[in-house]
DNA sequence: CGCAAAGTTGATTAGGATCAAACTCAGTGG
DNA sequence: CCACTGAGTTTGATCCTAATCAACTTTGCG
């Protein structure tokens, strides 16, 4: 286990402002407007926060749960960001999905209580944890949030098969541009620029994520710089132009 | 649209012995052990056919529903398999699912109320409607039912999860394998033997499924027939040592 | 019987994996 | 303050798997 600790390099990506006093934690969340529980408690006034069990901060590089783990809690991403390492069946590990601000992670530990996954912090994090006995009950008693709730786990079900939808892409150059735009994507939901963002995992993770190696993601990048309107310098990216990026991926339809 | 038809060379997984009367739907279905509906069949003894909005047929090669179609029902699958298509970001056409009795269809698309997907029977098949409005009010007032619905979204989910994990295992010598095994393993949830089994799918949908081409596939079953202890003619498969297959899916764990 | 769909086989090619090595840079400790 | 250290990243050379193109066989169905 790592202790807290202060990292420079990376700054979380927003901070909640200390401003706000006497309101409840998500109505100064960052992720108030992308979060399951952000967006009951708007719709609702009574006390939302009977869901959110507690905050947990997480370290970078530190993991909030481990595989086999017992579900207690989901968590909902308050900042930072997260990524998701499953054991595959041959026994070696992959970057199964990124985890940003509203994010809610556990879902598919339901099943069978148990978790599926390590979760492990890019960088400094905080994340709420909601109770699902609490959940479950409240869906029972208020309708609309019964109907967010499915939303939401049906979403994630879409998502997975998204990600499927990459992985399953032959060539390497549109999964990876396909990665970009839906990053710069998940970045506007929280109302940053799509077209200019930092990645805040390794070459690695992304290329684990991709289902390729390391070497081959850094000379994707270096084609990617050289060939198309994108600039990607270490951590930092820019998207010229989304479209040509989108329309490149559309090329024949059999 | 196809008109129903005849096949003769496929029978049904299953049929419904017609020797039962006077028998709800589902105490008479081939599924009722896999089946949500059947589970809770099984658990209250009230009126379970409100679930079931009706039956409905559907011909080998004929499509239940389409891409974009409106959700108005879930789908369970009485007999018979249907394999789900969905066109991916460049406009290509993959096979993203295969599914047998007791899988319940249409879960994805209760986030926006449309279907991800094309879903095409794979033979002669059935499937049960199950009335979306009817399920969530059931799950208000019955908690077991509403654990028993999420424990399946949450299923669905981790499937989703192995699908995407299969897909990233780098050599299609260890996709195949492991979707041998995990076709034979739904078979055995069936009742069925788990090593012995006929593919209702055509090569191509398993290369599709797979991420790879008609003849990879092809000469993956030459090679796996000459080298493993298996045979696969035609469409009948045989796993004569469904440990040596498991097993050499786990060569390292880094 | 004949055509269309499904499946097999062969030859060639290209895209990545793999192995190897060097370089960058942030965090650590002397 | 600077050198050490190790993780992260880049680059090069080689090899191999599977895509592609093409021809052919088999199966099933009207």
């Amino acid at each position: 286990m790592q202790t807290m600790q202060i990292v420079r390099d990376t700054k979380p990506l927003s901070v909640p402002p200390a401003t706000h006093q006497g309101l409840s934690a998500c109505e100064i969340c960052s992720a108030q407007n992308v979060c399951l529980s952000g967006l009951f408690s708007k719709m609702e006034a009574d006390g939302n926060d009977s869901l959110v069990a507690g905050r947990r901060r997480v370290a970078r590089h530190a993991s909030l749960f481990r595989e086999g783990d017992l579900l207690d809690t989901l968590f909902a991403v308050r900042f930072g960001q997260f990524k998701s390492i499953r054991r595959d069946s041959s026994g070696g590990l992959r970057v199964a999905q990124f985890y940003m601000s509203g994010d809610l992670i556990g879902l598919d530990a339901i099943a069978n209580g148990r978790h599926n996954f390590r979760l492990t912090a890019l960088e400094n994090s905080e994340v709420c944890e909601l109770s699902y006995a609490a959940i479950t009950k409240k869906m029972a008693t208020h309708p609309q949030f019964q109907r967010q709730f499915l939303q939401v786990m049906s979403n994630a079900l879409k998502d997975e098969h998204d990600h499927s939808a990459v992985l399953s892409r032959s060539s390497l150059d549109e999964r990876f541009a396909c990665f970009l735009l839906s990053t710069g994507d998940k970045y506007e939901r929280l109302g940053y620029s799509n077209k200019s963002f930092r990645l805040s995992m390794t070459r690695g993770d992304i290329g684990s994520y991709l289902g390729t190696t390391v070497e081959s993601v850094s000379r994707l990048i270096a084609r990617f710089n050289a060939q198309y309107p994108v600039s990607i310098v270490g951590r930092t990216v820019q998207l010229y132009d989304r479209k040509f990026l989108a329309s490149f991926l559309a090329r024949e339809q059999p």
